[in-house]
DNA sequence: AAGATTTGACCGCG
DNA sequence: CGCGGTCAAATCTT
């Protein structure tokens, strides 16, 4: 707790002395002849930064608040002090008291579930790669569920007070499909190097053998554990594309837009290489970055199709706010495979919500591609 | 040794 | 009281 203070504290001036700094940036590219680009950038990361530190100071005072229903604004979710149940709390009083602020917050926690629909031609499916890195805490069988249920919190909860968990579970109907629901947004700073940076995805792809070792073996015990589905769940499809079908918890606005990445990379290199790559979307940027692609015009079932490349970072795209309280409206989005669908067009409205480093590479062809 | 996972136990909510 | 969510000690992995 008093470490939790002191990371806030610490992040609150950090936070700060980014906005300064950037500011300073953006004053030196006030010249005509700085890139439009360049100037919204740093205007957005200045606003991100600043709208993390106010969300910082109202942490407390905003625990019962509703979630204020704009993208690219901060949310101040969590409370650093409360980030967990039983633990890290000494005395029993606190402790009841925590629990219960713990309760009000799962309850306005923003909240999304998400399909991932693993299609992959080497018998490995899973999405349990969204980009960010997250632990496992819990695992339970689910009443009626023929497959247990993964609980996941972000690495950096204790690090860097980020509360971000997920929640992993095969579906039953078709058990290629993964429906990851995901609960509170990230606050952290990825330690891991953004991967946008890498000039070639093809390096990112395959480079994760080690990690896709270890989705493989989670997979593996989502999908053992409860024996009855003796079918085989291998759906092999013989392709390399994933699709996604996407379920918004809570506004029915706020439904991810159809959109697809290309994937460049993946060829028929061997199987460790044909599942999620941490790297690609490691940083937070995208992650973040993909409610931006959120439409409100969708509304009916679609797809999305995406590349096993990219589509990590899918799950952790931050669905603009919703009422804890809302209906889930499982709404599945589609889109054609088509790799026309570029999501620049709304790069910037979420923007703010990003934590990208400054050196982010805009020019990188493969991030637009 | 540090970090991640596993898993039985615990707890609050409905 | 059952269920879902979380904790935390034990165990495993790196």
């Amino acid at each position: 707790m008093e470490l939790s203070m002191e990371w806030e504290h610490k992040t609150l001036i950090s936070e700060l002395s980014q906005g300064k700094e950037l500011a300073k940036q953006l004053s030196n590219h006030l010249n005509p002849s700085s890139s439009l680009e360049a100037r919204q950038f740093l205007v957005d990361k200045i606003l991100s930064s600043y709208e993390k530190a106010l969300s910082l100071l109202n942490w407390g005072a905003l625990v019962d608040q509703q979630p204020k229903p704009t993208i690219g604004t901060v949310e101040p979710l969590h409370s650093f002090a409360n980030s967990s149940p039983r633990s890290e709390v000494s005395d029993q009083d606190c402790k009841e008291e925590c629990n219960k602020d713990v309760y009000k917050k799962r309850k306005i926690q923003p909240r999304w579930t998400e399909q991932v629909k693993v299609c992959s031609g080497t018998g490995l499916e899973g999405p349990l790669d969204d980009g960010y890195s997250w632990r496992k805490y819990g695992q339970k069988d689910i009443l009626g569920a023929n497959f247990p249920r993964g609980y996941y919190r972000c690495t950096h909860r204790h690090s860097q007070g980020c509360l971000a968990t997920k929640q992993v579970q095969r579906s039953d109907e078709d058990h290629s499909i993964f429906e990851v629901t995901y609960r509170g947004r990230h606050t952290c700073n990825q330690a891991s190097p953004s991967p946008l940076a890498s000039p070639s995805p093809k390096n990112d792809c395959s480079k994760q053998s080690k990690y896709h070792r270890k989705q493989q073996q989670q997979l593996q015990l989502l999908r053992e554990e409860k024996p009855k589905p003796t079918e085989e769940i291998s759906v092999n499809f013989g392709s390399d594309f994933v699709q996604v079908k996407s379920e918004d918890l809570g506004s029915k606005d706020d439904i991810f837009p159809p959109f697809s990445f290309p994937c460049t990379s993946l060829g028929n290199e061997n199987e460790e290489n044909n599942i999620f790559t941490e790297s690609m979307m490691e940083n937070s940027f995208l992650g973040s970055f993909s409610p931006a692609f959120i439409s409100p015009a969708t509304s009916e079932s679609n797809y999305f199709s995406m590349s096993p490349c990219h589509m990590n970072s899918f799950g952790i795209g931050y669905p603009n706010v919703q009422t804890p309280e809302s209906e889930l409206t499982s709404e599945i989005i589609s889109a054609p495979t088509s790799v026309t669908n570029s999501p620049i067009g709304d790069f910037d409205i979420s923007i703010d919500n990003v934590d990208f480093d400054t050196t982010f590479p805009f020019d990188n062809p493969d991030f637009f591609a």
